[in-house]
DNA sequence: TTATAGTGACACCTTTTGGTTACATGAGAT
DNA sequence: ATCTCATGTAACCAAAAGGTGTCACTATAA
């Protein structure tokens, strides 16, 4: 199975709690850079990069407005991400589960 | 919304088209350490270092056996991460989704 | 025009990641 | 016991990521 960069990206990006949050921030509205970067410690250059690398795996998009740049989620690398992950529910379903569920007891717990 | 140390790990461990593949390999059969790195140029320690980032995002799980070590996918990591991208579901459907469809040509295409 | 506020881009530093080699351990075979 | 093979761990290195401040640019306001 093949996993395109922007995808990669996508992932790639979530795995930073920063990102994680920004992303819940504009679940509630769209904001600018500013905006944003006014609920982190962080300064406004370092949440700006994290703006980056979300816009390059597709989660947000920007809209120019005036002197300002919008941010908004953008379905796109959400919908990659599912899809994805998708791939893998034959293997949860598949016969074989069933003898890997009666080898459960035998598997480490940490 | 808050994200767990595991989860994020997990969005982390995807984030690399290595791990992509190591799971790829481990959903058609569970396989031993060295027969993973026997797919690929990298050394066996440093398959060893995916595997256990993969087992800290709960992707996978290593059952003993004699002296080998066989990793199998674990849906627990799956789940989560296909839990937290659900949070976002209600943005698309939201009536603001109208109002951002019509702005939709405003937006930067790249 | 001039000043100001929001942004983009750059140089820089520190920490983490992705990879290596070398060595220690533990189970199975001889 | 000894030898072998799969694995775990530590030390190390280069490259990438996460953060900073500074400067230039542009659009609004005065």
């Amino acid at each position: 199975m093949h996993l395109s960069p922007t995808t990669t990206a996508a992932f790639k990006a979530l795995g930073d709690p920063t990102r994680q949050q920004i992303l819940t921030l504009l679940s509630k509205r769209e904001m600018s850079i500013a905006e944003v970067s006014d609920q982190f410690e962080m300064s406004r250059t370092g949440v700006k990069k994290h703006l980056n690398l979300l816009e390059k795996g597709r989660l947000i998009r920007v809209r120019a407005e005036g002197r300002e740049r919008y941010n908004t989620l953008n379905r796109e690398g959400f919908s990659q991400m599912e899809g994805w992950l998708k791939f893998f529910d034959p293997f949860w379903d598949s016969k074989l589960a069933a003898l890997k569920a009666a080898a459960e007891k035998d598997f480490n717990d940490e």
